[in-house]
DNA sequence: CCCACTAGTTTCCATTCTGGAACTATAGCA
DNA sequence: TGCTATAGTTCCAGAATGGAAACTAGTGGG
């Protein structure tokens, strides 16, 4: 008896243990990096300097590997630019777009719970 | 959906990128198992062993592991019943139970994007 | 010819995460 | 006394993850 509980509360509660959507969505966003570039991927396309940048620097290895597991995913798409020196841009597909409902709670919850930690 | 981008599009894009409330969740939401227990916690508090089987059984070490993590976090309760055998009950706070909203994001993610990975 | 530039790739290495097996504590029970 | 049960703990091994450094490609500029 929760006063009330809203709607998305019985769905979780509902919804099979394994297996379940929740799964589905760790797949997309596991590791280290990968939810932080869809995040820098939502205002609009950026080149892969642009996101090691604004990323923190993380390796060339690792940006790579991340963002070529994510095209794979149809997260996001990878267009190279025939110029010289080249140029490649990065660009969420819609499925990569849909993710800002996750990012969104994601966002809210933080800012409302700052960490206690040790 | 499109109709002029909603009010969290908005706020997503316009975050900082660095220190965000993404970055503050995904402390919490950390490593392959954590998601998964508080799922498994939001419907009421389970034991060391309900929780263990109802996972696909984790290795124990891993299991305690994490719940420490989220005990130092806040994000659940533990509570030893001095009985023998042992009974020990885990238990969302109520910042663990307010994690449903991004779990929920997730869940809805999840169901409508069935992965095409290879 | 050599250098600079971007966006990688490759190799190697360190850290972190996870799992497995064995071991502990406690009390009731045969 | 030995056995059972739960919830651990400890130690060790292997996998996953991430980073650093060196190397590649192709062209314009000096």
């Amino acid at each position: 008896m929760e006063t009330s509980g809203p709607d998305h509360a019985t769905r979780l509660i509902d919804a099979p243990a394994r297996g379940c959507g929740i799964e589905r969505t760790l797949q997309v966003l596991d590791g280290k990096w990968t939810t932080l570039i869809i995040r820098e991927l939502l205002p609009g396309p950026k080149r892969f300097g642009e996101l090691r940048t604004a990323l923190g620097t993380p390796s060339a290895k690792t940006l790579t590997d991340r963002l070529r597991i994510l095209e794979r995913q149809n997260i996001l798409t990878r267009t190279v630019h025939a110029e010289v020196p080249p140029r490649v841009v990065y660009q969420l597909t819609d499925q990569g777009q849909s993710l800002s409902s996750v990012l969104y709670a994601m966002l809210s919850w933080g800012e409302q719970h700052p960490l206690i930690e040790d």
